[in-house]
DNA sequence: TTTTTATTTCAGAATTTACTGAAAGTTCGA
DNA sequence: TCGAACTTTCAGTAAATTCTGAAATAAAAA
């Protein structure tokens, strides 16, 4: 296979795979650009090779750049910035873990924490199904948040021993 | 807190949650109508407690049961059909694990390894940086699916017990 | 069989989300 | 301090997604 028509595929593939995971179609589409870029590139060459218009590139750069997966570069020589992306997947997974943590499941705890008190309003048999039901998904959460935290913070080699590990139990 | 209160309250967060994972709003609130109903409850039931349609209701009832998250209830003595969820929560992120992993795991992989093999199209170093990347997001992603393959046939025990050495480790 | 009740479908409408492009803002060299 | 190069913003528009409601279908009762 061509390398451009691999990068292409990818590109689109990478594209509708993040609207899976929390990134939208256009800034997985960037991400993918600048993975599959051997060296930094610019807003021009960004917006030419995806078709996508300055105002669009700019604040997906400045998402991606929030979420820690891309960073700008300076290159000697160059007035504007350049743009080039983590491509560790290990670290690229490890961020949009901790992203998705920050920005879902924290709420989630904090906001089950909330309702997980409630004494009145129905019969006992009813509050009682409530309740366990809350709290299940409380435990469940927090047990989540907990293993995402040691994911986040472990070193490669010993997570891919230990998921290797879950996986030939 | 009052149950209905508190009832009202989840309902609506399950819904904005559940537009994270892959599960539209409306889908993600009855189901959540369900989880927290003692007892199975029947489409004009949903219909008047979410103020959402007829069709709506049918059509993400029906998703919902093809997920394996909801089933149909025959009542004695009634015509109509009921419908409830499944409340323990292990059993429910199994399923969806199971669900988002065949939709978008699987695809992915397929994906990847109909474009690995780059042979030509650009310098040596360029198609060496792309194979790389590509290689490394393909182990992460058959990794993953292995893990989560293993996740969703464990027994409950043996997975919290797991996940909380990894969070002791 | 006919009537009544329940379920499903889907074209068009409404809503939500994402994108464009021009104007405003910023930075830097001279 | 001026002008050129580059970056950012955001109102308006476009696209994608979801929802409605009425009609078609199906199933059970009379």
């Amino acid at each position: 296979m061509q390398l451009q028509e691999a990068r292409n595929q990818f590109i689109a593939a990478w594209g509708s795979f993040g609207s899976h995971w929390g990134i939208n179609r256009t800034m997985a589409q960037i991400h993918a650009l600048l993975l599959v870029s051997a060296e930094p590139i610019c807003t021009e060459d960004i917006m030419s090779s995806l078709s996508i218009s300055r105002g669009n590139t700019n604040m997906n750069l400045r998402e991606l750049i929030n979420w820690g997966l891309v960073e700008r570069v300076l290159l000697a020589g160059e007035r504007k910035e350049f743009f080039s992306a983590e491509k560790d997947i290990w670290v690229v997974a490890r961020i949009i873990a901790r992203e998705r943590k920050k920005r879902e499941l924290a709420p989630m705890i904090k906001f089950l924490d909330s309702i997980s008190d409630v004494q009145e309003g129905g019969s006992e048999k009813e509050i009682a199904s409530f309740t366990t039901t809350i709290n299940g998904i409380r435990r469940f959460s927090q047990l989540a948040n907990n293993t995402i935290d040691t994911i986040a913070g472990a070193d490669e080699n010993w997570l891919v021993s230990t998921l290797l590990k879950i996986v030939k139990h």
